[in-house]
DNA sequence: AAGAGGCCCTGATAGC
DNA sequence: TGCTATCAGGGCCTCT
């Protein structure tokens, strides 16, 4: 599900919680995520203080006193839902006001503060958990990421030299963590209809304009939606429950036979197939 | 060796 | 109503 903006409304609305907190315990109740549930996680964080909470990518990171950082992935369908406990003791646990955004499925890891917790829940199962010990180890498990699209790392030069070595559609360019970090399936079609180029397009015959149109409509988007809390299409929630609204500023993504919203263009919007993933383009303006 | 496709999983929706 | 098929926002792995 999520991509960057949704991660980085789940950071925000986190890290103003739990920020300084004490985290006192954690209790697994599915450990079959995408990948297993490290074994003693609760053990080796509980009683340890929040100090930062950030956002690499598509993940949120939670550092800890003790040098020891959490990383959470979302995969397509994860969700992190805030829940105020009661009065009763800690380990009678099971007792906490169902806020309305916590499904009743699905809710797989709780992480225990003093006064609330934060679940994370994931249908699918794609999202996983990590935990790393270590600024060395953290850099290194991020090593094959690229550039996040805020930073000055994502700039001409950089693109130019990925796009003309290799030999590929920018579609999928461009949703390739390796090449920048944070863009997803929605937002790739959004950023290209902006753009005005096709996705099927080899990344090796784009022009230096295009790459230009490309880093200004990445940030744009990425920037805008952020700020409309992210898209929500089925479930995507901030950790409170409220959706995002992003998606009613789509152009392209899910808006198969409507109108190109480009200025002077009189396109209709294409659902395609790249890499068995969907993709909306303009039949006229993205060339 | 880069790149396309399969696959992990559940749920929502469409079509019959 | 209830079946089956298709499709979902990610990313790792395998095959070519």
């Amino acid at each position: 599900m999520p991509e960057l903006p949704e991660v980085e409304v789940v950071k925000q609305s986190l890290e103003k919680y739990i920020l300084n907190k004490n985290l006192l315990r954690i209790i697994v109740k599915n450990k079959k995520l995408r990948f297993p549930v490290p074994q003693n996680i609760s053990k080796r964080l509980s009683f340890l203080k929040v100090v930062k909470v950030k956002r690499i990518s598509k993940y949120v990171v939670i550092e800890f006193t003790n040098n020891l950082f959490l990383v959470i992935h979302l995969g397509m369908s994860g969700t992190l839902h805030l829940i105020r406990n009661n009065d009763k003791p800690m380990n009678t646990n099971l007792s906490f006001y169902q806020s309305k955004s916590l499904p009743k499925k699905h809710n797989h890891i709780f992480f225990y503060f003093r006064n609330f917790s934060i679940i994370f829940n994931d249908p699918r199962r794609f999202g996983f958990i990590n935990l790393i010990k270590g600024e060395v180890n953290l850099k290194n498990y991020f090593s094959k990421l690229g550039p996040d699209p805020f930073k000055k790392e994502f700039n001409l030069s950089y693109v130019k030299k990925y796009f003309y070595k290799k030999e590929k559609n920018i579609k999928n360019i461009l949703i390739d963590q390796k090449f920048l970090s944070g863009i997803g399936n929605i937002y790739a079609s959004e950023i290209l209809n902006l753009s005005k180029i096709n996705p099927l397009k080899s990344s090796g015959k784009i022009n230096t304009n295009e790459i230009n149109q490309i880093i200004f409509f990445t940030r744009k988007v990425l920037r805008r939606s952020i700020k409309k809390g992210g898209t929500t299409i089925n479930d995507f929630h901030s950790i409170k429950g409220k959706t995002g609204s992003y998606q009613k500023e789509f152009r392209a993504y899910n808006r198969k036979n409507e109108r190109c919203k480009n200025k002077f263009c009189l396109g209709t919007i294409l659902k395609i197939n790249i890499s068995n993933r969907s993709t909306y383009m303009c039949n006229m303006c993205q060339k």
